[in-house]
DNA sequence: GTCTATACTACGATAGAC
DNA sequence: GTCTATCGTAGTATAGAC
């Protein structure tokens, strides 16, 4: 094994564990010794593979939108019927946050700190955030799509979209307390199937066109 | 003014500074230091009015969390069908994040630091955790007397509270994202009246038991 | 590429003067 | 009730040996 080899190892091993560390306490619950010594390293070795805390944060972050995107933005760009692109859309997105259990809350958790780095736009956040605006701008164009054509009600694809990051992402982020609230895992086969068809049941019935619904408000 | 009137008066103070800083930073995030002389005192002098800095945050977060169920228990407790009580409620639950901007990214946070905390029980998050607690029993509730007497589709209560708190909690936490999103403040009064007309739209549409709806997944 | 040693700063918390 | 001073620890980051 070559050093260029060994490098990409401890690089790799450094973002693995870094992402988790991030996940459950944030950027600022954070300590870069830990980092280091959970990865197998001294401290001061991380500087060798990342300029500072922040260049490792939003490696780590774009790492995982990155795998994210590379999914979704596919499964986007098929074809059929809006309902049905949907649907496949809600299924990877919860599948990519059901089989790595730390990025819902690394995601959710950026939303919240990136304008605590406000001061400065921060060139290292750049890859994260076109992943971010690519993700964001599919599932717009879908939903607007929807409703053009008729498919769909009539809504603001904007906040539609804020409540499927709320369906989706914050579930799969909520933790402990989400598990209490459900009653178990909520990583497990079982459950990830569950919310699937939760979130999918309320959107053929909430936002598919053709539904009367005498309303009240 | 009195000693003791000058002090309820800086523990206020305090308070109020904390959970700005608690909301938009996270614990971790925050120094004492800050804190203090936000609040126009030295460090030292907080820890005559909180013995720790766990102390302050869970009493911070259990003011927030107060707040919001004074107003939200009762509104449940009202009568009326399930889904005119569940329009209440939506309500209730906007107005109470959208005239504090600090609340929802706090209550937020909290969800994701409290498993942070997870070694030991912590005593002072106990006023919190029920406050918590009751508020979502009482929707849990309110969502099961729904499904079994025919008003709503037969949901799953518990995945539907996770729904109603991201299309509500996480989206007035969002931040610079979600303004960013919708294209302007997410705390005018216009888009707050929006968010509820989306929000509650998608309910009487999605929940409802009346609605036919081919399906197809 | 990893290490030890170190610089400098900030942290939470305490002691004791006023 | 607020202050200054201080303790002990840990933070990010750098320098330089190996």
């Amino acid at each position: 094994m070559t050093d260029e080899a060994q490098s990409a190892g401890s690089r790799e091993k450094i973002l693995e564990v870094a992402e988790a560390l991030f996940a459950r306490r944030g950027f600022a619950g954070v300590g870069l010794r830990e980092v280091a010594e959970t990865a197998g390293l001294g401290k001061s070795s991380l500087f060798h593979h990342f300029r500072s805390k922040v260049q490792l944060y939003f490696d780590v972050l774009g790492r995982a939108l990155g795998r994210i995107e590379a999914r979704l933005l596919p499964t986007l760009a098929g074809g059929g019927e809006p309902m049905a692109r949907l649907d496949r859309a809600v299924d990877t997105m919860i599948d990519s946050l059901a089989e790595q259990p730390a990025t819902a809350r690394l995601l959710l958790r950026s939303i919240f700190e990136d304008d605590d780095f406000a001061p400065d736009p921060i060139p290292e956040a750049e890859p994260a955030e076109r992943a971010l605006e690519a993700m964001i701008a599919g599932l717009e164009a879908l939903l607007r799509d929807g409703v053009t054509c008729g498919a769909f009600r009539p809504v603001s694809a904007r906040h539609m979209v804020q409540t499927l990051i709320g369906a989706t992402v914050y579930h799969f982020a909520s933790g402990d307390f989400g598990e209490q609230l459900v009653g178990g895992s909520l990583f497990s086969a079982d459950e990830v199937r569950r919310r699937k068809d939760e979130v999918k049941s309320l959107l053929h019935h909430g936002l598919a066109a053709t539904a009367p619904v005498p309303t009240g408000g």
